[in-house]
DNA sequence: CAGGATCCAATCGGATACTG
DNA sequence: CAGTATCCGATTGGATCCTG
């Protein structure tokens, strides 16, 4: 992308919102972009799983972090919570359509930051 | 994009990393994806911009984090500081071709949030 | 198994004041 | 203008214990 071409793209950015103070998308943006949230919504992508595979595959999140984070995606409707009434309990968790709108963003990112970490982690980057 | 193209994109984030704890991957993940940083990249994609520029654009910013948030994305080699020796002082920031590589995945996303946002905040979105 | 409730430490982040 | 320094409240987030 040029520069030109980012602000072409970049001024429906700048008067819609986000760079705005206030703005809704700027709170569903901190969602989607929270440490946790994007790694769940990440590991979602794969299929469909259970809260104690979540727990692994978001390796190091605590229960608490894992119950809060579930809640808001599923409050802004990313996840879909789905509980059958048995014994032992079992929970299922999915993205919705807008989920995996979001998560086929985010994963682009997590490559970058793959690809990039070492040399980022180590030292300076070259410009 | 399917689910199981999504799983197949996916196996190399699990063997890799970013879903494991202490992946370096992951730091640089939440340098971009904070709060300030999304959004001072997001703003610097339209080109060269000043200290106080940026604080106007990043609407709501405090003067701790924007200092914090740029020596950040300056250290990870997303941002160049351009400091010219003169009274008053000028300081420039612009992006680096990592730089540039990341806002390029960031705007979508931002996009993606601010048509998302109106249906998301006011209720609950449809599946 | 899938959480809810609670406590507390660490970090985040804003307001203010000061400087080269 | 472009920061730095400090104080302090607010939020985050982990550990632990408890429950249907």
């Amino acid at each position: 992308m040029t520069e030109s071409d980012a602000a072409a793209s970049l001024s429906a950015l700048a008067t819609d919102g986000v760079l705005q103070a206030g703005c809704p998308s700027r709170i569903v943006l901190e969602h989607v972009t929270s440490k946790w949230g994007l790694l769940l919504l990440i590991a979602l992508s794969e299929g469909e799983q259970r809260w104690s595979e979540l727990r692994q595959r978001a390796d190091g999140i605590s229960e608490k972090m894992l119950a809060q984070t579930l809640k808001t995606l599923e409050h802004d409707g990313l996840v879909r919570r789905d509980a059958q009434a048995v014994i032992p309990p079992r929970v299922d968790y999915s993205l919705t359509k807008r989920g995996h709108e979001v998560s086929a963003l985010l994963i682009p990112l997590a490559e970058w930051a793959i690809q990039n970490s070492a040399s980022i982690v180590r030292g300076h980057a070259a410009p």
